[in-house]
DNA sequence: ATGAAAGCGCTAACAG
DNA sequence: CTGTTAGCGCTTTCAT
């Protein structure tokens, strides 16, 4: 049987003196002599005392802790804002609680009820997709302080995203200055690129075709049946942006499977610049958001005291390397 | 100023009801009238009151949790892994309290004790690269229940691990077959796969040539470093094997880099079997390793309360794609 | 069936 | 400078 942990009162105890001696000593507040709390020190290192968080928690009504809701992990995108957002964390000595919403709504609010539970009160969430969000009304209104990364937020909640207009249009540019006409769109559970994509492509003065424009679930089997099926019914696609890594990865296997050569046959761009891009064969031409900043950038806010802006737009950039060509009918 | 979370009183007053009544209803505990559990139902609802983790635990001296601690989450094998412990987590309706040690005992240690003060006693962890594990001491003979998962812990604490050994056997059996006699290793923080690799040289009765066996720290640039000087300092290296998908990404750089072409000039045989290696150019042959399941059947163990097995080892899967081809001498 | 009260570990007033 | 005490939200005897 382990030993149960020291409290304060062991301490107390060992160092002869009062459980608020300790308590001052060990947190810095207030004075103490010098010789009570060398005392206090040495007892509490002897006994290996740990405060406990929770008991403060409690007692200062506010608990620590940063809450963080992501689709999921296994996409490099989320683990690196994950990433982010735990070292900026740490900087701060704040710890996180972690859930996988797999972009459905219904885990969402459950994970975020457990979350508040917990007595988290910040948290950075990547929203799940349909971006109705009425899981956050009630969240918010509780006080909750949530900012949003990667996908804007419900209502006026601030936001940290990256600028997914200048991206998608600088995507959407370069495939038509290639001369590309009929350019596909493979979006994923959050639209918000979507309608985006129209507006590039109104910006040069190119029709949207509705077809060309399909929409996967979270799944890596949906996203590569978005894929293969838009190649299949629409051969004459000779370009493709991919709305994400997953997408962007579903694209390139549906091209292979149908012995569409990229870029020869279909030019490919994708968001996200995970490692493999660049080890694709070909690599892969993509539109870059920084992922670890988001992530940090959003914990900042939400770690802050005071209310950051609604709005942070981070950069995106386009990279070019092999899977784009010049258009050529197939 | 958003308006206090609903405490007990608050619905045992809405209710008029004592607390202790709130809470045996709540908690489905002892009985109560229907006409009782109604009204605090209906309190507990109009209140919308949750019923605080921290208060609970504080009183029931244990506290639910499960910590995790990987290197970091932007490797899609610890994502993957690290969502498998979600999964489980909650499925038993635990939470989940990360940390990223970044492979860096001191920072392994910082977060075990953030951990521990956090009331969290149940952990999952990919323990720091240098294997000599005395962060770990104290916590387990502390009561901390730890289950490692993806390498082995120090001492005889329970571990989920990969049958690494076949794995490797596999590969350099492959690796052989196919005529490579100058067979590179190209190894991470963690160095038990060093030793297999010895190991499963001589069973084949070649002998291993220290030079080839090169280990890099736990970033990029290190890995690339590592695997840029193998090739170079050895131009007689026809194929190497990756220890994880952040050396396998690093040997395909370099490769590249240096151009040698892969698989005519090296052969190159990685470690985990992420998503990117099918789309690799060319793709890549891997060892694959359930790293989902690892930590789904790592968080199981340390969640279910009798103790498990003190070694769990889950199969590995030599996938056999496009990097590897007969020795022809550079 | 239900309420009153104690106490989990901690911090902040308040005395001394 | 330091000790005593109340009380954070909750569960759990113990009475009633």
């Amino acid at each position: 049987m382990p030993p149960r942990r020291a409290t304060i009162k062991d301490v107390a105890a060992a160092a002869g003196v009062g459980v608020a001696t300790v308590s001052r000593v060990l947190s810095g507040t207030g004075s103490a002599s010098p010789e009570t709390r060398e005392r206090v020190l040495a007892a509490a290192a002897r006994l290996d005392y740990r405060p406990s968080a929770l008991g403060r928690s409690l007692k200062l009504g506010r608990s620590g802790g940063l809450g963080l809701l992501v689709p999921g992990l296994a996409n490099t995108f989320y683990g690196q804002l994950a990433d982010g957002v735990l070292a900026c964390a740490r900087s701060m000595g704040e710890h996180v609680v972690v859930g996988a919403t797999g972009d459905d709504p219904e885990r969402e609010a459950s994970l975020l009820g457990s979350l508040v539970e917990q007595g988290v009160e910040r948290v950075v969430a990547v929203p799940s997709g349909d971006g109705l969000g009425e899981n956050w009304e009630p969240a918010l209104r509780a006080g909750l302080r949530v900012v949003f990364a990667g996908r804007p937020g419900p209502g006026s909640a601030p936001s940290v995203l990256t600028d997914d207009r200048a991206g998608v249009q600088a995507a959407v540019d370069y495939l038509g200055g290639l001369g590309h006409r009929s350019i596909g769109f493979l979006g994923g559970p959050a639209t918000a690129r979507e309608r985006l994509f129209r507006d590039a492509l109104a910006a040069i003065r190119m029709p949207a075709d509705e077809e060309l424009i399909v929409a996967a679930r979270a799944t890596r089997d949906s996203a590569y049946a978005a894929a293969a099926s838009l190649f299949q019914r629409r051969p004459d696609v000779t370009a493709v942006l991919a709305a994400d890594n997953t997408l962007g990865e579903a694209a390139v296997l549906a091209a292979r499977e149908l012995d569409l050569r990229i870029p020869r046959d279909v030019s490919v761009i994708m968001f996200d610049d995970v490692p493999w891009a660049e080890l694709c064969g070909p690599p892969l031409t993509v539109v870059a958001q920084p992922a670890h900043d988001l992530g940090y950038r959003a914990a900042e806010l939400a770690l802050r005291d005071r209310p950051g802006p609604d709005r942070t737009l981070l950069p995106t950039e386009l990279i070019v390397r092999n899977s784009c060509a010049p258009r050529t009918p197939r």
